[in-house]
DNA sequence: TCCAAATTGGACTATTTAGTCCAGTTACTT
DNA sequence: AAGTAACTGGACTAAATAGTCCAATTTGGA
């Protein structure tokens, strides 16, 4: 009983630069690795050869290969809500909304379609385990809440203040990216993609007033 | 050179009916085990055991474990567009979709939002390989060729004529309900595949001018 | 009935894999 | 400079895994 929930302190956390390098090299190799391939399908070893680290130094670090998974997504996560952060912090008009539709289509089309979202392909594949799907879920909120700032400010910069249900349309904005994501990296297209974000910007538009 | 495409001949297909038998209940284990646990983390071993079929029958019926895989998708999409086809089929109004949408959100309630959508956790797990994810293609464009139909018969019943894209309208529906069923699995909620269904409801009815 | 083809059982092999262990090296502190 | 803690290298283990092989059994047709 008492079961120790939070992070065990079995795991080291590195207390010297050169530690905090090794650590970030494994991290960086294995979350490269996971995005090509999955993370089911991705050994300690692959990583140890990516990464040029030896296995004590994995297990030091991280106290098995789920940690490891879980740094991933977290590392994961960081790039791609650092990317859309960047990419909505000053949003406030539905013309810089469609601006950031094109930059997604752009980079989708620059991967032919491949890989799909990398958080998305993470979450089908680790939603089922109770640790990794809350890393996730954690994420997808502070992906939706860049839209809710987004979707607020267009909304306070054309005077409208009757505020629609902000975190609804955010919601509904992110699963339409997800869904588009999907269907453009199977269907190798991005029509799916543009279609499924000019269906949403559309919505936010009327529900905004804008 | 020459290399052959197609189905290679190394596979037996069943001649008898106890082989047809034996086949369908490894493909029904795998199925079950792939839809739970993902392709990569379920092994023969297990499929022989849950199946309660050996080693030598399963090779007997697949090449390899790919081949395995690949009859779990074409099973996992017999079975989804199979239920959709029957919610589907004979919708022709505004309401109609209403209802599909609800039986959507019903299923999704029922089983606590877990697994999320049969054919899109594989469509994220296997889109990387071509012979599986051109499976996957093909089963997401007939699933769109449903909604297209009931689409059309909506237009054709309110006598509106003016075709607007009705392929379009189809792949945006299905990008709401996967990136919807992907965000309910992740958040364990089934509010935002409520929203993107709500979403794209409205966005056909707009277009549709109903 | 009898035979050839279809099907089945499961032991066996080759690898791969996660994880352990400990001795050796490097870095920080005083 | 010395001592302690942090870090590193890599051999090793035990279990799991995909796939092979062949002898035994069952089936369907002549």
């Amino acid at each position: 009983m008492n079961k120790n929930v939070t992070a065990l302190p079995k795991t080291a956390l590195p207390k010297t630069a050169r530690g905090a390098a090794t650590r970030a090299r494994i991290v960086d190799a294995a979350t490269a690795l996971v995005r090509a391939r999955g993370a089911a399908n991705t050994t300690i070893d692959a990583v140890i050869e990516a990464s040029k680290a030896s296995k004590s130094q994995v297990y030091h670090y991280f106290a098995d290969k789920d940690e490891l998974v879980l740094a991933v997504i977290q590392r994961q996560a960081e790039c791609v809500l650092g990317t859309h952060e960047g990419l909505l912090r000053k949003l406030n008009s539905l013309a810089g909304l469609r601006r950031w539709r094109d930059a997604v289509v752009e980079l989708t089309e620059q991967t032919n379609c491949a890989g799909g979202c990398p958080l998305g392909s993470l979450a089908a594949e680790l939603s089922e385990t109770p640790r990794t799907r809350a890393a996730l879920a954690e994420s997808f909120a502070r992906w939706a809440g860049y839209f809710e700032a987004a979707f607020a400010r267009m909304q306070a910069r054309a005077g409208k203040t009757p505020a629609s249900d902000l975190e609804a349309l955010s919601e509904a904005m992110l699963a339409s990216l997800q869904g588009g994501l999907l269907l453009a990296q199977t269907l190798r297209s991005t029509r799916p993609l543009e279609l499924a974000l000019d269906m949403a910007i559309e919505h936010v538009a009327t529900r905004l007033k804008l």
